[in-house]
RNA sequence: GGUGGAGUGGCCGAGAGGCGAGGCAACGGCCUGCAAAGCCGUCUACACGGGUUCAAAUCCCGUCUCCACCUCCA
């Protein structure tokens, strides 16, 4: 069974074979730094990531480019309106960025080029256009040529003559035709030196599509396997940025893929609409990996709603999970080899089918549940095993140091506070030996009311932090 | 106007011609001194109207509703 994944461009889920046999080369658009983090933002990452970890999983060496771009309209817009320099805006949207991806549990991509970082690429495959014949300059701006281009349009089936122009009516006059984009935009009246840079065409910055072609040329070549990103992303950036690649002879990226929406109020979560739930905020309410495990659980392409009922269940589904791995793990350890269904490994081929595979996760939970009640080690740890393989794929196994992490873990602490509950238990265990029930039950209740959740289990009590 | 996507049981959320995904909630049972956790069982759904087929949630035609992109957007 091998890796098939939805392709934009093909409309179709196709077989993922290599570029290159045992490498795979992966750039994901990341954000526009212009403000900090929502949970639409993150459930790109989260997909995304789960994708990179899909592929290594299988064996390959994934090279996961995954850019910012720290210089654009906005940014230099709502940095005026905060009275700071757009570039510490920039800086400051970045690192919060990095904070909500880290919190997420999504791993650090093999690189993260900003676009300001990487003009003189820009400036030299805007050079490939103009001599090709694709761009033109007018008055230090630098447009893309759209008629041009035959193929403009093919990713997303789009016909330029069917387009709606372009709003910007301030420079429509200068464009051959409305539907040309900028590639390069000159400098204007009263922007601050720091956001020009020096080109043939005079001083500017660059558009916005224009970064991603050349980043992902810089480190991935003229040709790689998986571009990324949301579905709004499709057209025009990455229309523009393929038309941009291929238009300078780069045959640019091999799957496109598109992550659907994250809806609040059946709406499509965006800054322009003001419907956001900002990861910082949401993070406060909801453990990180309850959230984590709310974005994994559905497939990647489909739209889900962001309601507090839905991460209510999301978390109680997951604490299912976890309450499973920690009582297995205290009875089989930690170091049990861990181990992939061959269900779970059909589920995530076909298209990355988080859903099923979460289902196996299930499954394998129930299993091991029956397990721990019947005392049958083997079945337990084969079942343990298989959940924690599982999590790790998904990036949500609770023993992983990364959830584990959260909070003060102090071991000596720990230490103390387990050796006092164990005391209290003893009492409570006493009590019980003679039949006391209410003063078993008294000293169950003082524990409940500090956050001590207590558990009989055949292998006598146990105990921890009510979630 | 053009290009896409969606409508599934009390709720979330999969599937995509026949075999009841999974979770949450509810109810019943087992276990327990009582709980908790767990296990077993119950709730047999696919927007609407036609059609194809031995068989349709799944394919075809039509209708309705919603969402997205074509301007910044994960």
């Amino acid at each position: 069974m091998t890796l098939r994944l939805h392709d934009t461009a093909a409309r179709a889920v196709r077989d993922f074979t290599p570029l290159r046999p045992g490498q795979a080369s992966v750039y994901v658009c990341g954000l526009t730094v212009q403000g900090p983090p929502h949970v639409g933002h993150v459930r790109a990452a989260v997909a995304f990531d789960v994708l990179r970890r899909w592929l290594t999983e299988g064996g390959l060496e994934v090279t996961y480019v995954r850019n910012v771009t720290d210089i654009d309209d906005k940014i230099l817009a709502k940095a005026d309106e905060h009275g700071v320099p757009w570039w510490a805006w920039a800086y400051t949207n970045e690192l919060a960025c990095t904070r909500a991806y880290d919190v997420l549990g999504v791993l650090p991509p093999t690189y993260e080029p900003r676009a300001t970082g990487h003009v003189p690429d820009m400036v030299a495959l805007v050079e490939r256009l103009v001599e090709r014949g694709h761009a033109y300059a007018v008055d230090g701006d630098v447009y893309f040529d759209v008629r041009s281009f035959p193929e403009y349009g093919a990713l997303t089936r789009q016909k330029v003559e069917d387009l709606e122009p372009a709003a910007d009516t301030d420079t429509d006059d200068r464009k051959r035709d409305p539907r040309d984009f900028a590639l390069w935009k000159a400098v204007k009246p009263g922007e601050p030196d720091t956001a020009s840079w020096p080109t043939p065409w005079g001083r500017g910055r660059p558009g916005w599509h224009l970064e991603c072609s050349a980043m992902a040329g810089r480190y991935l070549g003229p040709t790689f396997d998986i571009h990324g990103g949301g579905l709004d992303l499709r057209f025009p950036h990455h229309e523009n940025e393929q038309a941009q690649s291929r238009a300078a002879g780069d045959p640019f990226a091999r799957y496109w893929m598109h992550n659907g929406w994250v809806t609040l109020g059946g709406e499509k979560m965006s800054k322009s609409l003001g419907n956001t739930a900002l990861v910082d905020e949401v993070v406060r309410r909801v453990r990180p990996v309850e959230l984590r495990y709310y974005l994994v659980a559905p497939h990647y392409r489909s739209t889900v709603e962001f309601t507090d009922a839905a991460l209510a269940e999301a978390g109680a589904a997951y604490r299912r999970i976890e309450s499973f791995v920690q009582r297995a793990a205290e009875r089989a350890g930690r170091d049990t080899p861990t181990s992939l269904p061959a269900a779970f490994r059909e589920a995530m081929d076909d298209d990355l089918g988080t859903p099923a595979a979460v289902a196996v996760v299930h499954d394998a939970v129930r299993a091991g549940n029956t397990a721990l009640a019947d005392g049958d080690d083997a079945a337990l740890t084969e079942a343990l095993g298989a959940v924690r393989g599982m999590l790790g794929v998904l990036g949500l196994d609770p023993l992983d140091p990364h959830w584990a992490a959260g909070g003060s873990t102090d071991d000596r602490l720990a230490g103390v506070t387990d050796g006092l509950v164990r005391l209290a238990l003893e009492q409570r265990q006493a009590a019980r030996a003679r039949k006391d029930y209410a003063a078993a039950d008294a000293l169950r209740d003082q524990l409940t009311a500090l956050g001590v959740q207590v558990e009989d289990t055949p292998q006598g009590p146990r105990w921890e932090l009510t979630r």
